[in-house]
DNA sequence: TAGCTTGTACGATAGATGTCGAACGAGAGG
DNA sequence: CCTCTCGTTCGACATCTATCGTACAAGCTA
């Protein structure tokens, strides 16, 4: 039996129906947080120790759950491991255009000098 | 002489160059700014005392400078009033298409029960 | 079984944030 | 000059938030 079903809670994942854009604004104002979005528009999944980030595991666990919690990302358990995606299509469904936006101005912020 | 050049410290504007995206999205998160972007991109200029929020005068004036430090409003004095206006062309230059998805997203969310 | 890996949960903490009330400052008008 | 209006500044306060270290739980593997 997998460990999301035994002790743990089991993950929560708002429907796009529930999103909150201020919820969403609010989770992509960190600097932290933005660049686990900013990877995960680069590769599909990631494990959460493999993030370029450089703060301790229970804070990245903090950022993860803010993310999570907002509808910015799924994350699945698989063995020791938490995987985590983008929920760019749910995104888009329920905010059009938004998280494209967005991070396409991040983008053009950190091209800057 | 007017207000703005005795005893008070000039309002400052950042300029699009210094626009930080995160502090945009920061200063976007909360319901009483949203109000008030919402409440400009009705009409184009307004006191502060005219925005239908229900907040105490001097965190309304908190509110505006956490706004107006992240560039999205402009404000002017003019005797006893401070003028109010959108950054609208500003933002649109430095952050393409992002105040547009961003209050897209908020009316669309509004419109629901 | 014993250790190693992955990541969580909890408690603590320093700093940021939204809120208010009271006092004030400047302009406008009687 | 007096008063009223508009909005700010200041100090206080409760809450939220990002951060960490420690302890722990589950799965893997030797």
């Amino acid at each position: 039996m997998p460990r999301s079903q035994r002790r743990r809670a089991a993950l929560f994942h708002p429907d796009p129906d529930q999103f909150d854009v201020l919820d969403v604004l609010h989770a992509l104002s960190d600097p932290t947080r933005m660049t686990i979005v900013r990877t995960l528009r680069a590769s599909p999944e990631r494990a959460c120790g493999t993030f370029p980030v450089d703060v301790a595991p229970s804070t990245l666990t903090h950022h993860f759950r803010v993310l999570r919690e907002a509808g910015i990302i799924r994350q699945r358990e698989e063995g020791t491991r938490r995987w985590t995606t983008l929920r760019e299509s749910d995104l888009q469904e329920r905010f059009p255009g938004l998280l494209e936006a967005v991070m396409s101005a991040y983008e053009e912020q950190s091209g800057r000098a």
